[in-house]
DNA sequence: TACATCAGCATTTTT
DNA sequence: TGCTGATGTA
């Protein structure tokens, strides 16, 4: 977010304040400033709150909600409204009235990089430093809390962290041991559903007292789930899931250790409230309970200073709540987010005071009207309008595509003519419901020489390079971790195969010995010479690198970079990549190159890093983390990935049915709903430019579909869209009839009245491009067409023909080598830029 | 044991 | 369309 604009201001400037008996203070906080849960609010003025300074440009409620004292606060804070000036504002505010050190503020942010962000900002409110305030995410702030009491629950400190890869991987292996694939179950389904028993918090005890062991079925499932938790303890491994659960349990079972925690945050905000899902709810419940006096006790006892904290009757009462969120931007019911967490938050702490944030300072008036109209369509939502100062701004722009490829020439012209108007790449985004869309919007993207980079999608972490390397990290840190083992132990090719991994693990299994361990003993399980040798001469590799990061070790602790080249090197991947004669693999070298370039940054982020945390950073990184916001480059993500985030112009792509709604939420209860309010995110997420494509056809597993326009769409008012090709117009099928007609997918369009949906043809009467053109004369039918011209050269005045755009004269010639780029004025659809090196071209 | 070839299947969204 | 896994052959 960026800085706000002017606002009213509520309370004139007033003197600075002076902070009686603070000055020379020292850590122990025995001389607070004011009750962190004081509860009778911030206008009492019995202690003087932070400098006017730190509330400048805020509105009255963001004002309001800034400053309040109380125990718990929720704001609701509608897109675009300035959350993130609020909650670092009062961070600051709480820190620089010496209300809490900045060691007592816990704050959760949906991602690691907004995290960072309010770090920086909090600090800059600041002017300095504030060590010790911990802001990352729900699963960042619980793998460390577990980290630090790994011993308390049978884990050690340098646990894996399994990603979904990871575990598909394991269950897929437990289906096909307990031939369960002929019940029916698939490794997603399994993986589906003990996510959400754990995002439940329901464990495995838990799930086997309730489970109906008549069905045969759900015995198989128990002993799916069974072996998979067996497995992960085993492999002294946590999964996405168990980070928060095992938090949660880990507070219960031991209060003592949760008393740490209860006593030393006593300023809890959570971002983004309306994606908690009941196991983060409950975290955040665990971390706001007071401390009865006994346990107090027990912490003094232990030397921790907690007497400040106590009231009269002894206790330590809990921290104070500020959430902030906004139900009209929950998107994360499939992975167990409960709305009803935001909507009851009055009723799960009474005497909660609520602040109402409603005017957006990121969009257009337009835009927000679009919005607006849309998410109206909601029942069941408290009514909230989103408003402006800043005006009209420009109309949305529409753009019904031909194809898939046909929208993504679209979406690439627009691009180029706003660059060439002024605005940066990085201010341009473009948003999609589904991954697989990016396909066709990177090959006109690499086509038309426009830089992009794609958020999430692929990730450089899930290729098989990247991940047999990280395995060879992974078992040096956690030997136990078997998943790891397994995928090194024959990568590269050393001649360990099933067979033999079957003999070592029995051995280890005879012996009581770990798999580790039986690998050392390699020698004396009569195996082949070449065999043994093989397996041994790893074992080595694996013992050595694990020294090289013992801390008691006397020659030191080696930074990771040098332990991966150490690993990649000593292993011969690296060297078994370069030799092979697949041309994939040279690229397959390069990430790994890349990975350990990725590691030496990390060691100069983290001077003290450990390979731990290395570990710990790679897996928890999120999709929205990687956006760079210095590069010059245009950003595709989800619709998913974009929430929280905003850009200058907005490309949603694929407004279609069964797209967005995705066919598969149909079914879901409360579906639709949500697709509308993923709808709803996107929209918001543009300031100045707001632009809707669709395609009439969309290729699909090879095949192509016809598409339908989104229901959604109909729900914008007409005069807010000016469409440049609607989708009532090039009727392929010859009729005058606007295809949007049919849009309305049987048992929806009946509902709504015999005419069929007359709001949406009105629209459409209203769009400014009816053209009525069969399919064929279609100026732009893009395909993804390339191909390689070699060393093609062309010259400023040659003609060349192209397979999609037809004639046109080259203006220009820029880049060098594989990158040269050729400016054409084409006859028919006017100013393209293309990648000589594959565009569909001949030169005449 | 390693490699080549072919059939079948898959795509919702993510920490 | 593009990947994974099963199958067959050297």
């Amino acid at each position: 977010m960026t800085s706000l604009p002017d606002a009213p201001q509520t309370t004139p400037s007033s003197v600075p304040i002076i902070l009686d008996g603070w000055q020379g203070d020292g850590g122990d906080g025995s001389a607070r400033a004011g009750s962190a849960a004081g509860g009778d609010g911030g206008s009492g003025g019995r202690w003087r709150g932070p400098s006017e300074r730190l509330f400048e440009g805020l509105n009255p409620q963001q004002r309001e909600a800034a400053e309040y004292r109380g125990q718990a606060l929720l704001i609701v804070a509608g897109a675009g409204s300035g959350k993130t000036s609020v909650l670092t504002r009062r961070i600051a505010g709480l820190i620089e009235s010496r209300e809490a050190w900045p060691s007592e503020i816990l704050a959760i942010t949906f991602t690691n990089k907004a995290a960072n962000e309010m770090r920086e900002r909090v600090e800059q409110l600041l002017g300095g430093k504030a060590q010790g305030m911990w802001i990352s995410t729900f699963h960042s702030a619980c793998v460390r809390i577990l980290r630090r009491e790994a011993e308390t629950i049978g884990k050690t400190a340098s646990f894996t962290i399994y990603d979904s890869g990871d575990t598909r991987a394991l269950l897929k292996r437990i289906i096909k041991e307990l031939d369960a694939d002929t019940l029916g179950f698939t490794v997603g389904g399994a993986a589906n559903r003990i996510s959400k028993l754990k995002n439940e918090l329901t464990d495995l005890e838990t799930f086997a007292r309730s489970a109906n062991l008549s069905d045969p079925q759900e015995v198989m499932f128990l002993e799916i789930f069974r072996q998979y938790t067996r497995e992960l303890r085993r492999a002294n491994a946590f999964d996405f899931d168990d980070l928060i659960a095992e938090t949660v349990f880990l507070f219960r079972a031991f209060p003592r250790v949760a008393a740490l925690y209860q006593s030393r945050f006593r300023h809890i905000l959570v971002d983004e409230y309306q994606d908690t899902n009941h196991a983060q709810y409950s975290l955040i419940r665990e971390l706001t309970m007071p401390v009865a006096p006994d346990i107090v006790d027990d912490l003094e006892s232990h030397g921790r200073n907690v007497r400040p904290l106590r009231d009269a009757a002894g206790v330590i009462p809990s921290a104070s709540l500020t959430v902030v969120g906004d139900s009209d931007q929950s998107i994360y019911a499939f992975r167990g987010a409960d709305i009803r967490n935001i909507v009851e938050f009055e009723r799960d702490f009474p005497g909660a005071k609520v602040v109402l944030l409603e005017q957006n300072y990121r969009s257009t008036q337009n835009i927000l009207s679009a919005a607006n109209a849309v998410i109206a369509n909601n029942f069941d939502r408290k009514d909230k309008k989103l408003w402006t100062a800043v005006g009209d701004g420009e109309k949305i722009i529409g753009y019904t595509g031909y194809s898939g490829h046909d929208e993504a020439q679209f979406v690439a012209d627009e691009i180029e003519k706003l660059h060439g108007a002024g605005m940066a790449y990085k201010d341009i985004a473009v948003f999609y419901r589904t991954n697989a869309q990016t396909r066709a919007l990177e090959e006109i993207f690499i086509r038309s020489a426009l830089p992009y980079k794609v958020m999430g999608g692929t990730k450089f972490y899930e290729r098989a390079e990247i991940k047999d390397s990280m395995a060879y990290l992974i078992t040096v840190a956690n030997p136990d971790d078997m998943l790891a083992l397994r995928r090194i132990l024959n990568t590269p090719k050393r001649g360990i195969g099933p067979a033999t991994e079957t003999q070592l693990a029995s051995y280890a299994e005879d012996n009581g010995l770990t798999f580790r361990a039986a690998m050392r003993d390699a020698a004396s399980l009569g195996l082949g010479p070449k065999v043994t040798n093989a397996i041994l001469q790893l074992s080595g590799l694996l013992d050595e690198a694990a020294a090289k990061i013992d801390p008691s070790n006397p020659a030191g602790v080696s930074p990771v970079a040098d332990v991966l080249t150490f690993l990649l090197d000593g292993s011969g991947y690296i060297e078994t990549l370069r030799n092979s004669r697949d041309p994939q693999d040279e690229a397959r070298a390069e990430n790994v190159d890349e990975l350990v370039a990725v590691t030496r940054e990390f060691a100069r982020n983290n001077p003290d890093g450990t390979l731990v945390d290395f570990l710990t950073e790679v897996s928890l990184v999120a999709a929205a983390d990687e956006i760079d916001d210095s590069s010059g480059a245009v950003s595709l993500m989800t619709l998913h990935t974009a929430k929280g985030l905003e850009y200058d112009a907005v490309f949603l792509t694929g407004i279609e049915e069964d797209l967005l709604p995705h066919r598969m939420s149909a079914n879901e209860p409360g579906g639709p709903a949500e697709e509308r309010r993923l709808f709803y995110v996107g929209i918001t997420r543009a300031k100045k430019r707001l632009f809707l494509s669709l395609a009439m056809t969309r290729a699909q597993f090879g095949e192509t579909a016809v598409a339908m326009p989104s229901r959604y769409l109909q729900e914008i008012p007409a005069d807010l869209i000016e469409w440049r090709q609607s989708p009532g117009s090039a009727n392929g099928r010859g009729g005058t009839q606007s295809r949007a007609l049919n849009a309305r997918r049987p048992g929806l369009g009946a509902g709504s009245g015999g005419s069929g949906g007359s709001g949406w043809n009105d629209s459409l009467a209203a769009a400014p491009f009816r053209q009525e053109r069969p399919k064929a004369e279609w100026p732009n039918r893009v395909t993804g067409k390339v191909r390689d011209n070699g060393d093609l050269e062309l010259a400023p005045g040659d003609r060349i023909r192209h397979a999609d755009f037809g004639d046109g004269r080259v203006t220009q010639v820029t880049g060098q080598g594989a990158k040269r780029v050729a400016h054409v004025q084409f006859e028919k659809v006017g100013a393209k830029k293309l990648l000589i090196k594959i565009a569909p071209i001949d030169k005449l």
